[in-house]
RNA sequence: GCGAGAGUGGCGGAACUGGUAGACGCACUGGACUUAGAAUCCAGCGGUUCAUCCGUGGGGGUUCAAUUCCCCCCUCUCGCACCA
């Protein structure tokens, strides 16, 4: 190894082979030590590490590294998503098995993140594509299928014709397929859902437990996606019964307006539509209206410039308060799957009934008042949502309506005609994938028993490793009667196995405490490392799982924890979540077909791992998104140059000493004092911003400063032994607090400077508070608010010493003059402030 | 429309509890070293009419003092949106 130059390649290699040598980073839950545990979301093994990956993935590292130094027992591991759709076309493409693409690759992505010199327990790595971890996820489909928590249903689904497959509601971004942007189709079709509904209200309040942990946007993303409300059910009496059905029901969240309905308006997928028309002689038009709206696909359906369109069904119901006819219409706007598919109409406070009843001429009743104000439904050009008074609402006359939203309900539960009740946004989870590369759904069909649960003790039910995915992309399972064919678990005649496969989300969604225990084999989790492990301390992943992936995993966190697998007071799967901005290059998202990539490999070629985790740390906050910027990596590479010929240059005089050594006794002259005073200031800044503000930014700033201090300080320190220790005492606090972010040199120059342990086992460095302290201060001077002139005066300075000072200043007497002084406030160690007319 | 976040030099960003706005880095400029260049080191670097005044998206307010607190407005980013 060359003796002077900085060779970060060398270096590199020579400390990851070490920590691979000797496990470095493998920990156990058998420790007295307190627990930490951080976790980055796992990689998708897409065959090569982005920049993206490069960000998370160091941020991480610090977290994990700085926790260690801290004394804390730090789980810190990784594994892959390694089911999902790019290893089907991959296979297609290659002629080969998604397993063979999707293992090679993570292969190669396993060497690249040990090129970056990530401190991984490897010991725990897994890949959900294998079946001994999906083996249990299909246990755990059984035990939900016993506690009703997977339910078959037939639907309308959203199908993605490009991937061939049902998406769930969470992958529809405006109408179009999350993964490949085809628009999304509907269709009718028999699938698996888990019952995530049955957890809405606790998905929902359990949020307030992570308040000040997640950031505010993805609560309220949640929250949203949620989307509780709070109302009434209302139940209108048909005029005419249909066979089995008396009454329709609607959810409104107005139930103060319930005496202003003049009519009610159906999905036109509503059930019952067909009956309501029977006999209706118009019954082919309101056909032909339902055909229509039910053709259009989800995009034109949900677009908010189509126009409001109903028809009359010829029926009738019958108002639950006063008795009035109110007809029955359908509405293109109203949702099937929300509510009860049917709302009630008052057009008088609602705007989008409003505009439906000017349309057809239906009437327009006010029965809510504001103050003063008295409205005229004749001349109303818009619905008045407001608050008012109650009026033309019979026993209800006068109340304000915020009691009577409470009021009304309360009556029509005494009469049976409805109930105040809730109702969500949030839809069943849809997990049937009609792909291949995905864990088997345990189930079989059989004709004399029905749709069978697998029995437990045959699980795992592999995938083929013969398979062949076809040419247009569709599954091969249904075609292979080596997988399909299968004898009934329950009467033991011959049966057909589930060719449906689980949504990969579904994998994601436990895989955080598998790792604590990931080599188990007689179980998924072993009871004692979940209650030491979980929940995860922090959790570090982009902000595009805001709602996907963070709103399943708690979901299962709750399911499991019911279930028995997960500690009966584990609420919540993370508890702090930092989502890290995007990398971006020339200001938008690198991709292949904009050509803007910037490969880590070939940087990390050029400048060596530890300039690249320099640079992506120190270019913004973590939580920003920042550009790529070629100068920018150059300056890290600087920097990191400069420790390098900083240690280099000064080699003789270096002492084995650790950061924060150095006493006041070793200080000798000014330049030492204020070099230890650096010193002992760094340490605190930058310890406070890596491991409490997560600012790696600063702290990595702060770093500089006192490397340039330094170097400023070098030519004026003498050979004696204070002033070596000084000097050498201010190297090594540069090594620890850099080395959680640029391991390797720092491992590096700590052993040159002749230590024998490592620095990942070293303490991290404790300031010492009398050595920030200074002899003199700088007092900023200011007339009227303005800065007019700074001065030294000795720390101690009292406040009257302190005013004196500022008068006494020329620049100030220059701004006074002339002038009454009024006030003078004094800050001691900060300022004096002349206040004068 | 609703919700969340952001707006500071040529650029990325700093200022944590209201107290010297622009730390640190990039780019740029000058100097040293060199035959020359690169590299390195040192210094400068918001604007200005330069002992001044202006300046943190705009306008008001509180305060001795506001990037920071309060009110109104503008712009941008993200999420949701015919959810009854």
């Amino acid at each position: 190894m060359s003796q002077d130059r900085y060779t970060p390649n060398e270096i590199e290699l020579k400390w990851q082979a070490r920590w691979q040598a000797s496990n470095a980073f493998a920990c156990s839950h058998e420790s007295d030590k307190p627990k930490y545990y951080c976790l980055e979301m796992f990689p998708y093994p897409s065959g090569n590490i982005h920049m993206g990956h490069v960000r998370n993935y160091s941020i991480g590292d610090v977290v994990a590294r700085v926790k260690r130094m801290h004394g804390y027992n730090v789980l810190h591991p990784m594994g892959w998503d390694a089911f999902g759709l790019p290893a089907e076309n991959a296979a297609i493409k290659h002629k080969t098995h998604p397993a063979k693409w999707t293992y090679a690759n993570i292969d190669n992505m396993r060497a690249q993140l040990q090129r970056l010199g990530y401190s991984y327990d490897w010991s725990r790595e897994t890949a959900t594509c294998r079946p001994e971890y999906y083996r249990w996820e299909q246990e755990f489909f059984l035990r939900f299928l016993e506690k009703g928590l997977v339910y078959r249903k037939k639907a309308p689904q959203n199908w993605c014709p490009s991937c061939h497959t049902v998406l769930a509601n969470e992958q529809v971004i405006d109408g179009l397929c999350w993964r490949c942007d085809s628009r999304v189709e509907q269709k009718d079709l028999t699938q698996w859902f888990l019952r995530i509904t049955a957890y809405g209200d606790e998905l929902l309040e359990d949020l307030a437990r992570l308040e000040g942990g997640w950031p505010e946007r993805v609560l309220a993303m949640q929250r949203n996606w949620i989307g509780k409300s709070h109302g009434a059910a209302i139940a209108f009496t048909l005029e005419k019964p249909l066979p089995g059905k008396e009454r329709i029901e609607v959810f409104t969240t107005r139930p103060d307006t319930v005496f202003g309905v003049s009519f009610l308006t159906l999905a036109p997928e509503h059930e019952l539509v067909e009956h309501l028309i029977d006999g209706y002689e118009k019954a082919d038009e309101v056909r032909a209206f339902v055909a229509r709206i039910r053709n259009m696909d989800r995009l034109e359906r949900q677009s908010d410039v189509l126009e409001k369109e109903g028809i009359f069904t010829g029926a009738y119901v019958r108002h639950p308060f006063t008795g009035e006819r109110v007809p029955l219409w359908l509405g293109n706007f109203v949702l099937a799957d929300y509510g009860t598919g049917a709302v009630m109409g008052v057009p008088a406070h609602d705007q989008r009934d409003f505009e439906f009843a000017r349309k057809y001429a239906l009437p327009v009743k006010v029965v809510i008042s504001p103050k003063d104000a008295p409205l005229d439904p004749a001349a109303m050009t818009e619905a008045y949502a407001g608050e008012g008074v109650m009026i033309h609402s019979g026993e209800f006359d006068g109340m304000p309506n915020t009691e009577g939203k409470q009021a009304v309900a309360r009556k029509l539960e005494a009469d049976g005609n409805g109930r105040a009740t809730t109702q969500f946004r949030l839809r069943d989870w849809n997990i049937s994938r009609q792909r291949f590369w995905g864990a088997p759904i345990p189930v079989v069909y059989c004709d004399a028993c029905g749709v069978v649960p697998e029995k437990r003790e045959n699980l795992p039910i592999t995938l083929p490793l013969d398979a062949q995915i076809n040419e247009d992309g569709r599954s091969p399972l249904p075609q292979m009667d080596s997988f399909t064919r299968c004898t009934c678990p329950q009467c033991g005649g011959p049966a057909r196995r589930e060719t449906d496969t689980m949504d990969t989300f579904v994998e994601s969604s436990w895989y955080f405490a598998r790792y604590t225990s990931a080599r188990k084999e007689d179980g998924p989790f072993d009871m004692d490392a979940l209650r030491y492990w979980m929940p995860v301390d922090q959790y570090i992943g982009g902000v595009e799982h805001a709602i996907l992936h963070l709103l399943y995993a708690r979901f299962f966190t709750k399911a499991l924890r019911d279930l028995g697998y997960f500690p009966p007071d584990l609420e919540e799967p993370f508890s702090r979540l930092l989502t890290q901005g995007m990398v971006l290059k020339d200001g938008s998202k690198m991709s292949k077909s904009k050509g803007n990539i910037v490969a880590p490999s070939e940087m990390i070629d050029k400048y060596g791992a530890d300039t690249v985790r320099l640079f992506c740390l120190f270019a913004a906050p973590p939580e920003r998104d920042f550009d790529w910027s070629d100068s920018g990596i150059e300056g890290a590479s600087r920097f990191l140059q400069r420790v390098w010929r900083l240690f280099m240059d000064e080699e003789s005089r270096f002492l084995p000493v650790r950061g924060c050594s150095s006493t006041a006794a070793d200080v000798q002259n000014d330049t030492a004092r204020d070099l230890r005073r650096r010193e002992h200031l760094t340490v605190k800044k930058a310890g406070e911003d890596m491991s409490r503000r997560f600012q790696f930014n600063t702290a990595i700033a702060a770093v500089m400063e006192l490397v340039n201090a330094m170097y400023l300080a070098r030519e004026k320190m003498g050979q004696d032994e204070g002033d070596r220790r000084v000097f050498s005492s201010a190297m090594a606090s540069v090594l620890t607090l850099l080395s959680p972010i640029t391991p390797h040199i720092c491992e590096e120059l700590w052993e040159r400077l002749g230590h024998t342990s490592s620095l990942q086992d070293e303490p991290w460095p404790v300031w010492d508070e009398t050595a920030l302290q200074q002899d003199s201060v700088t007092i900023a001077l200011q007339v009227n608010g303005k800065l007019r002139g700074t001065i030294d005066v000795p720390a101690q300075a009292d406040k009257a010493a302190l005013e004196a000072a500022a008068r006494d200043d020329a620049a100030v007497q220059r701004h006074t003059a002339g002038l009454t002084i009024r006030k003078v406030i004094v800050v001691p160690g900060k300022l004096v402030n002349i206040v004068a007319n």
